[in-house]
DNA sequence: GCCCTTACGCTACGAGTCGTAGCGAAACCA
DNA sequence: TGGTTTCGCTACGACTCGTAGCGTAAGGGC
């Protein structure tokens, strides 16, 4: 959310906030219909009004800037009460998979990945705008459904976060992987196999179709 | 495997093998060293001892090269017989990532998934040469846990590829996600409590310690 | 309302990469 | 040996990058 190079004091001309959204939305739709590869930093100031300095002087390049412009689109994420552990799960699941079949999600988001395996302080800029900030959808539907009786209670707090830490990565991981890589689309059938899988496991979700 | 631009006719001087592992091992080397953004054609053909067109006359780009680089990567993965599915899953995902822990996996791999979320003939390109290729392993997995009663035999084929194509995405998709996304390394500990919850699912695996 | 500070738009620049073309020489098959 | 293709080399125009320098605009502190 932050643009990384902060403005130096509280005097002066302050940045503009609207050319900030500007810049942003204008990333997601460069996103649209160039991709990642032929995004340039050039387009997008022009397709928001600003000139190429002036995003040079708010985001280091390329990689910050795609991070805050696709860490708002998970923002949208929601997690109501369906009921049901089950419900819960496969309702959030079909709005992580809407999101990442967006082109903007699609190709932004792996990209900036990509480069993190190679960038300590991207990394932990995806780390902090886009996982952890997602991370609460999890926490709280474990505790959801604890209180629903689903789910016992644990006790010890580094336990907790290691269980929670293996459900992001299966879930998101597991969506993920499925529309990006497989390249096939996470439709209420297959999040209905996924839940139930994730839920029953392996042997206890193909055994009573 | 095969280089995307074909010798024309079988007549005339064939192309150089040797070029070929050389053009490949230079990518893998240019990968770790450099990663994929600051990757470029004219180093991998220096590192190789080749001349730059060289590269461009057998294939179509950075995207189709790093591909064929990779690949070669994962057709390393073995599932030996240890007895049990839980044991099989364990063994092959550290295989997998052992694979992902190195650094020219990691940067090439999502490179190229990002830039085929834009680009159909490289999805094709991946899945051929990676995902499908490794698809074999949840098979011989799954009719071995068949034979020894850990899972229900399906009948229906459909059914089985749909359930294939599920356990492939969340293995993947699990570890892929921790090591990339996460950041964090898929150790043992991890492994044990990833396959506990794709084997018991979310109750069965946190219930009895 | 004035002055100080900063943001902004614009232009220009050197450096680097891209993918292609054209050439002579070398290697292989029939 | 003749025909065919690969290979190494060089050069090329087009493009993108990130930065610097300037004059101007827009705020905040007093």
């Amino acid at each position: 959310m932050q643009s990384r190079i902060p403005a130096r004091r509280a005097t002066g001309r302050p940045r503009s906030a609207a050319a900030d959204a500007a810049i942003l939305a204008a990333t997601r739709e460069a996103l649209v219909e160039l991709g990642w590869s032929k995004l340039t930093l050039v387009d997008v100031a022009c397709r928001a009004g600003v000139a190429k300095t002036t995003l040079y002087r708010r985001w280091a390049g390329k990689n910050e800037l795609v991070v805050d412009a696709v860490a708002e689109l998970f923002d949208a994420l929601r997690l109501p009460d369906r009921g049901s552990l089950a419900a819960d799960v496969e309702g959030v699941v079909l709005q992580f998979a809407a999101i990442l079949a967006r082109p903007e999600a699609r190709s932004g988001l792996m990209a900036v990945v990509a480069e993190s395996t190679r960038d300590e302080a991207l990394r932990d800029r995806i780390r902090a705008s886009i996982v952890d900030r997602q991370k609460r959808l999890v926490l709280e539907g474990r505790s959801r459904a604890q209180a629903r009786g689903e789910l016992p209670a644990e006790t010890d707090p580094e336990a907790t976060a290691r269980t929670v830490d293996l459900i992001f990565d299966v879930v998101a991981g597991a969506v993920v992987h499925r529309t990006l890589v497989s390249a096939e689309p996470a439709d209420e059938e297959w999040v209905r196999g996924f839940t139930r899988v994730l839920l029953l496991g392996l042997a206890g979700a193909v055994g009573p179709a």
